[in-house]
DNA sequence: TACTTAACCTAGCAAATTAGTCAACTATCC
DNA sequence: GGATAGTTGACTAATTTGCTAGGTTAAGTA
């Protein structure tokens, strides 16, 4: 079990359409310009997430990417594990360095540890991300409402991410 | 929050010392040797570690390294983060500054899943996974005693790793 | 049928990170 | 003084990341 941006990407692209294709399918075009990601990049993590059964693409025009099953059904560690390629042989796996010696001892135990990240990682889905996601939102907009210019914010944001 | 390969040798390392360090201080060449990582990669992780507060160095003949406080003070989330560099500070930086806009709520998302895996590993410490290392232990000089084949069990645990 | 849309695929590349080596130090003990 | 052992820094090779550029294929629509 991995933690890193790429998986960071593809969960926060995965919200992204978890949100917004109640109805229909939503373009990578989309996402890519709502979260800032650029879309060759959003196509190879979508071409793994749709290896992994996770997306279901829809060519032509009004086409798009849909979740492939109900959100509460998808949950981040599916995600992440899907585009970050879980490789990670390391050590004692080659040779025949893993008698009952600490090396072994210790890498199981990281394993145990990384299995209760996983474990753990798996008991959260999209589902449950998107009902905070949109109590935030709520909160937000009432925020708006306290005639906040949203210009210049958008603009200080989007500056943040260059 | 990351989860990388180094982190892991960090932890691995660190429970390596916590298990050897009882009495007497234990050298990074025993460490580098026992878990199979390279000497000056662990140099450099104790470095770290060392900045950290979490172990000290012990000059000298007879010297090496031990931990500064008991392995049930230590936990997983401080080896991580202290060999980690964590920077990233997350381009919209941690104030709220960037409301209304999407990027920015699945941002907040994200940061907020990130704190919960810190949080977890946090409740975790050295002394824990010494505890269950211990576990083990016994129980494999068990199945020692009932004669099962160790090749056997070398196969196990390659085919845990593959 | 031609055109457009958007998924899908391939190759490559610069920057960053990983995982390491090598060599020159400094402190300590016998 | 010499061996042991930690400290530091510079350097490197391989891999991964994040991204760009280009093409192909399928499905709508004019």
């Amino acid at each position: 079990m991995r933690l890193t941006t790429k998986g960071r990407y593809a969960v926060t692209a995965m919200l992204d359409l978890a949100f917004h294709s109640q109805k229909n399918p939503v373009t990578l075009t989309d996402i890519a310009t709502r979260q800032t990601i650029s879309l060759s990049y959003l196509e190879q993590l979508f071409a793994r997430l749709r290896k992994a059964g996770m997306v279901t693409g829809v060519r032509g025009p009004g086409g798009g990417y849909k979740l492939s099953r109900d959100a509460s059904l998808i949950n981040i560690a599916d995600v992440i594990e899907a585009v970050d390629e879980q490789l990670d042989s390391t050590k004692c796996g080659g040779e025949a360095n893993c008698q009952n010696n600490k090396a072994c001892l210790t890498h199981d135990l990281w394993m145990g540890l990384s299995d209760q990240i996983r474990g753990y990682l798996q008991g959260i889905s999209l589902g449950d991300l998107l009902e905070k996601h949109h109590v935030k939102e709520v909160a937000k907009r009432q925020e708006m409402d306290a005639k906040v210019i949203e210009l210049h914010r958008m603009d200080r944001c989007q500056s943040l991410y260059k």
